[in-house]
DNA sequence: TAGCGTTATATTTATCTGGATATAACGAGT
DNA sequence: ACTCGTTATATCCAGATAAATATAACGCTA
């Protein structure tokens, strides 16, 4: 059986975590649920949770990640802003590429 | 302010974690102190902590990492193999390759 | 044979994180 | 006015995690 590699990796702004990949989970199910406390069930995290990672993405982030309305049709909402989708993308694209080129460096374990 | 990307990297061996960069910090106390317990005061985590950890590293690994003596000349002690040696080398060397990688791959988040 | 500093392990205690719960403001629609 | 489903926030409690403490075996040395 050989080994295998894992990674997680995540970004910082002024050394506060702004994206990782449970806050990238979290904004790709407000995308599709068009609210917060959809994605946290959706999810199966707590409201409170899910508020606190928005919370903390927002304040981090060079440009609002969501926009919201509290009230009105359905109680309101939460979206995705333009960036807030782009990062997305950009994200999940590093990361996949990071994944790809460990798996490539893991041959230097069979050389032992 | 621009962003900065991290990440943390292990190595799995049957599902179970072998290496990571708490415990490639343990290794390399323990070869800069001969003792299990020396090295665990170095890095100021209980023994308790360091003792499950080296033994989850020993567990997982393909060849033993680390030999141990338990009593005689100052109470015994714990070494480095040459495989443990190893692994120390190629983990650090891999992630500081995945480090590098992943500062080039930062830019994409600047052309959003 | 007594002492020492290890490795090894169990048990108890403290700390911390997260879940559950409760409450309020909001604003369109009925 | 009242309802509804949001966002927003505080408080309490439990489970999990980690620290502290205690105990024992081991084998060289004095």
């Amino acid at each position: 059986m050989s080994y295998k590699i894992k990674s997680r990796i995540w970004i910082e702004s002024e050394n506060n975590v702004f994206l990782g990949e449970g806050r990238i989970a979290l904004l790709k199910a407000i995308n599709e649920t068009g609210s917060l406390s959809k994605a946290a069930k959706s999810l199966k995290l707590s409201y409170k949770k899910a508020w606190h990672l928005l919370d903390a993405v927002n304040k981090s982030a060079k440009e609002p990640v969501t926009t919201k309305i509290i009230g009105g049709v359905n109680g309101g909402g939460t979206k995705l802003t333009g960036y807030g989708k782009s990062v997305i993308l950009v994200f999940e694209d590093i990361n996949k590429s990071c994944w790809r080129f460990l798996d490539e460096q893991l041959h230097k374990f069979d050389k032992i």
